[in-house]
DNA sequence: CGCTTTTGACCGGCGC
DNA sequence: GCGCCGGTCAAAAGCG
């Protein structure tokens, strides 16, 4: 916790233009109310992330003093981004934010005074023993967020994808991605496809990096040109036989047109696949303040999200990427 | 060589 | 208790 979710910033510098929608902040762990990520969150819900509010942080958000409550609409989903904030303006925000339940900080090892100064970004190292498999439910806080393609590429952490399983209802599979920019970090993300709208990406990030950003991004190695496998349900056995066949197949540049599905399937996942790993290095560009990152994304999007909704119309991107409700 | 993805197996929560 | 399902592990293989 306490670093930059550098997505975020994103979400709020390209939001209104329908990149981006935040949907949710689910809180798994009730002791982990008090950290600042839970403060934006809390903002969203209650809806109190209006324009007076930002206003009142001149320093991060420029916004105009023209009337017009529709406004907030376009505000709602792109929180402030407290980890990237000066340390006093993250006292400030939680000195300014509304009555929240706040929860006595439980958690072992990081408390929000450690949040706020930056201390620990250094990598919360557990020791002693450590099970296999950890706790699944309730135990990190999720952030849900649908995003188009063009978006996905705005992710700046450094992600290796450990799993992809299909999921029931979904005709798309859900790939699995944990932080590979330090060892330890707990820092899951999960990608897969609306099912209501297939240009839409729905990205869970679980967890927190016990880290800063990278100072680079994953390398453009040849691992997104892998060849995906072959069908949606990799666990059928007429799928299993087909994916043994098409390995094999693979091999040959025109083995993956011959079932159109297939390589339909190929095509989508190699997209998803490039979200994660495509890009420009930031890491050399970045303006680096203690622990919070500025980079030049940041302020030039600012720029641009205040220029554009002033002229834009009003649309909440809430509305024009629904959650989905596949069933 | 060091990174990555792929993928079947496995684990464990949860509903019935 | 059992089976389903989602999340993770880890070996194998791809890529520059």
């Amino acid at each position: 916790m306490a670093e930059l979710e550098d997505w975020s910033l994103q979400a709020i510098v390209r939001g209104s233009s329908g990149d981006y929608t935040k949907v949710a902040d689910i809180d798994m762990n009730d002791d982990d109310q008090n950290s600042l990520f839970d403060l934006s969150a809390n903002y969203y819900h209650d809806q109190k992330f209006d324009r007076e509010f930002l206003a009142s942080f001149p320093e991060i958000f420029n916004v105009s003093t023209g009337s017009g409550d529709e406004l907030e609409e376009l505000y709602k989903p792109f929180y402030p981004v407290p980890h990237a904030l000066p340390a006093q303006a993250v006292l400030d925000f939680q000195e300014k934010r509304p009555q929240i339940d706040v929860a006595e900080e439980k958690q072992q090892g990081h408390d929000v005074s450690d949040q706020l100064s930056g201390s620990s970004s250094v990598a919360r190292v557990t020791s002693g023993y450590t099970p296999k498999y950890k706790k699944r439910k309730n135990q990190h806080k999720r952030v849900v967020m649908q995003v188009s393609a063009e978006g996905l590429s705005s992710d700046m952490w450094a992600w290796r994808k450990y799993g992809q399983k299909p999921i029931k209802g979904s005709p798309y599979p859900r790939s699995y991605y944990r932080c590979s920019s330090l060892k330890g970090c707990l820092a899951r993300k999960q990608v897969e496809k609306s099912c209501t709208d297939p240009g839409i990406f729905i990205i869970t990030y679980t967890a927190e990096h016990s880290h800063s950003l990278p100072t680079r991004r994953n390398s453009l190695a040849g691992t997104v040109r892998q060849k995906f496998p072959s069908s949606k349900n990799p666990n059928s056995k007429i799928v299993k036989q087909e994916k043994a066949d098409d390995r094999k197949a693979n091999t040959s540049p025109k083995a993956g047109a011959a079932n159109f599905n297939q390589a339909n399937i190929k095509e989508e996942n190699k997209e998803e696949n490039e979200e994660v790993v495509k890009g420009e290095s930031h890491g050399d560009e970045d303006f680096m303040m203690s622990d919070f990152v500025f980079n030049e994304d940041f302020f030039s999007g600012l720029e641009d999200f205040n220029e554009l909704i002033s002229e834009m119309p009003i649309i909440s991107p809430a509305q024009q990427f629904p959650v989905r409700s596949c069933s």
